[in-house]
DNA sequence: ATTAGCACTCGTTGCAGGAAAGTGCTAATA
DNA sequence: TATTAGCACTTTCCTGCAACGAGTGCTAAT
């Protein structure tokens, strides 16, 4: 356990190197502030606190830089509970205001938005659309045996693919099929939406219809793209080159490489049971690539259950507590807008 | 004019140079090939060429690199007309047999492909699907006067936006007028669906329907949408961090953050009114921040109408002769399969 | 328990000197 | 007349070295 004091030249360590990114001197801290203390005596708590391996030196003759566990004793204890400023309050608000019709729209501004609130690099997740119901599903010929499935959602996603039919099936048919699953899913939620109903289905279609393969073929594109449908936005790519840690081309790169190609984000950012800020610093990614990395992310949802989430990365020499209140506020709002969404008409 | 060893002497500097990325000196080149030219000689050329502003020199006791009028030269008089490798060819030829329905997937893969060839960073620009033509549109209500306007074209494209409607419609209504606007335009091709065919249709509709503002009110929506659609892909972005010339976060960072936002490329990459490879060299971009870079990009064309672009950013040191082939091919090859896709059932 | 003082360590900066690469010019050569 | 060999000159790059500054750890004094 760390005493009041050590807990407070931590907490001003971390303050003052996440602003200034140089290792924090004795002399320094003790004309910090309101301290009464000596340089010495700082000295002494310090080395106490590096041996706690709460802090790191680069090299005997530097200041001290919090370590990973440092920055996770801040972030768990030291983090103070502020309010966000009216100006970023007031960014926040404004995005959210906006019509949440088209998704795509609306995760590209977010990502947009929250880079510059926070002069790092955004991820954007979701939403899944699982909360939402299947309003109706139609098949459209093409010509030949090909066909575009269409579904739509009653908050008004389109999902689309094109599908293959058998050769010989007659136009009425191709009607009864699309008549009977209308029927059978309209209303039904997407999370449903499954492998499980499909055996449900089969059953209960093949009695009625002649070419059920086809059907359930129509159903399985679907079910395709509504599963791939989680698409990830990236913004705020290049905050990371303002970053003094990454001033070398070498280190920014396999980084820029992840961000281009992000299949790692469920990786990083796994949908949490629970609504909620999570904050993973340096190697509690996992991923080597972002072992000097911190990245925070907030879960979003809608009804209550999670959909989404919005999250930020960059140096484990972050603002902890700015971002952390940015996320969590943003998530708030962007729950509320897209139940609104959902539910309101 | 130049004389034909002033020729071959630029054309072997831009080679090594391209290659090297380190000025050449008269000693390297006098080494070089069946040269029999001694140093001295090569020298003079040099001096030569340097006056005639091919040729810059970085400092005083540095070899020559060409300047942008020598690459000019290079591309316009020295290019060689070699082939492609097979491993190349075969590459372009298996990314262009997959299915085209999709195109996001195959703009994806085209652009992740031919930076891979390239090693440079590849945009993907279109298709307009302008010369598809409207197979069916579709109004799908969900509830309140919201609905979803959806268009489906001949080759399976599929683009959908939300709608406002009159409160007051009924929805027998919505069903004439649907009706009615599937009667008047299926098969009409989509560069004719802009403003034009309104005031046509405005008096033809206006006639029969009573709320027809409505239905020219889903027609904008879905015109703009369809003018949106042509999307631009970049990739193989950390591509760029590879090249000498940019082994300074300084100097990428303009570049990067340009890519980041992609509402240049229209600028420098307008849709060519011919088919055809077309370079542009360090300043000839217009863009400030292209000033050092040059872009390569080649039109493809569905039924010889040019539809889209695909194009190749890298610094003015590229490997022309190589680039512009693939380019030229993979322009050639998406051309084919895209016409075949339209055609073809 | 705190502080002042001091020797020590390590990184940074500036500078001198020499090697390497390349040029321009002049004089010799075919 | 075109080419070449030779040489002095320029500029960059590297290396070693000394001076400096920031910061520490330790000891002794308060």
């Amino acid at each position: 356990m760390l005493t009041p004091r050590q807990q407070l030249i931590l907490s001003v360590i971390v303050d003052d190197y996440v602003q200034s990114a140089e290792p924090v001197g004795s002399r320094t801290l003790s004309k910090h502030e309101h301290f009464h203390l000596s340089a010495a005596t700082i000295r002494n708590e310090m080395a106490d606190l590096e041996q706690l391996g709460y802090l790191d030196q680069p090299h005997a003759s530097a200041g001290r830089i919090p370590s990973q566990k440092g920055y996770r004793y801040y972030v768990d204890h030291l983090s103070s509970e502020g309010r966000l400023d009216g100006e970023t309050v007031r960014a926040l608000q404004e995005l959210f205001r906006q019509r949440m019709d088209e998704w795509e729209r609306v995760a590209q501004q977010t990502s947009t938005v929250l880079s510059q609130l926070t002069q790092y690099t955004t991820i954007v997740l979701g939403p899944h659309i699982h909360q939402e119901r299947i309003k109706q599903i139609q098949l459209i010929p093409l010509g030949g045996a090909k066909a575009v499935a269409i579904l739509v959602t009653d908050a008004g996603q389109v999902a689309s693919r094109q599908v293959q039919l058998s050769d010989d099936i007659p136009a009425e048919q191709v009607a009864v099929m699309v008549h009977l699953l209308n029927q059978r899913l309209t209303g039904t939620p997407l999370f449903r939406f499954g492998s499980l109903m499909y055996k449900e289905l089969a059953s209960e279609i093949g009695n009625v219809l002649e070419h059920y393969e086809d059907a359930l073929l129509v159903l399985d594109e679907l079910a395709k793209v509504v599963n791939e449908n989680q698409r990830v936005f990236v913004g705020g790519t290049t905050n990371i080159l303002s970053q003094p840690e990454f001033r070398d081309v070498d280190k920014v790169k396999p980084l820029l490489e992840m961000l281009e190609q992000p299949d790692w984000v469920p990786a990083v950012m796994s949908l949490q049971p629970k609504a909620g800020v999570e904050v993973r610093i340096g190697m509690e990614n996992g991923l080597p690539t972002l072992q000097s990395c911190t990245v925070i992310s907030a879960t979003y949802t809608v009804a209550g259950v999670p959909v989404g989430s919005v999250g930020v990365i960059g140096p484990t020499r972050m603002h902890y507590d700015r971002v952390i209140r940015i996320l969590d506020y943003a998530s708030q709002v962007l729950s509320h807008a897209m139940t609104a969404r959902l539910a309101g008409k």
